[in-house]
DNA sequence: TCTTCATATCGATATCTATCAATACACTGT
DNA sequence: ACAGTGTATTGATAGATATCGATATGAAGA
């Protein structure tokens, strides 16, 4: 029987995708990259903000959640944040829904 | 570009994931059956309410969101309610969310 | 140091959700 | 018809969440 930490975890992370909102932040990090940070595939902040009609806070909020969900990666490049999808972490819930859930 | 309305789609059936009763809810659905209906797979709800802590209600509730989000089929057999996974939506599920979310 | 820009946090609010007790509905056997 | 059983709905409530404006933090350049 899987444990309920498992459970809970996984419910964790599905509930960081319950929200249009960063299921389309998901999207838009499949992209190459075409901020300022000159690094391929992810987005800082300010292109997400771009093209979701969202205010700067909002969007943040997003991004801390896709972050603590450990579905997206993130680091700091001077003063822009540079997001990227956690493709490990993304292909394992993937796994899990099909056959562990 | 993804439509809004698969982005909301998907964040749909997400929000029926993002609860950890839910997960649980699925596990158990994988195992055979062992209710008063004679199908293999699937369960009837009062046996999902015998090993999940919750009221009668509240699971009521849980496997409506469920079935809403087509995770989860459901048919009258006599008085009760036979719930089995719907393995092609989960499978769909899993291929949105590494390729296309 | 001062200003500017990118991002995060705070505080407030409206909406949503999980949960239960009570009740209604539906099917079965007597 | 009636009683019993399984499931759904209703109504209420406590807690979570998405959103924004205002503000704070932090980094870069003049």
């Amino acid at each position: 029987m899987k444990s309920a930490v498992q459970t809970e975890d996984l419910a964790a992370k599905f509930k960081a995708l319950a929200d249009p909102s960063r299921v389309r932040i998901l999207e838009l990090l499949k992209k190459p990259s075409c901020c300022a940070v000159d690094v391929p595939g992810g987005l800082c902040a300010c292109d997400i903000e771009g093209q979701l009609d969202l205010s700067q806070p909002t969007i943040s909020h997003h991004m801390k959640v896709l972050r603590e969900a450990g579905l997206v990666e993130a680091s700091k490049i001077g003063q822009w944040m540079w997001y990227r999808r956690n493709e490990k972490a993304i292909t394992e819930l993937a796994e899990a829904i099909r056959s562990a859930v």
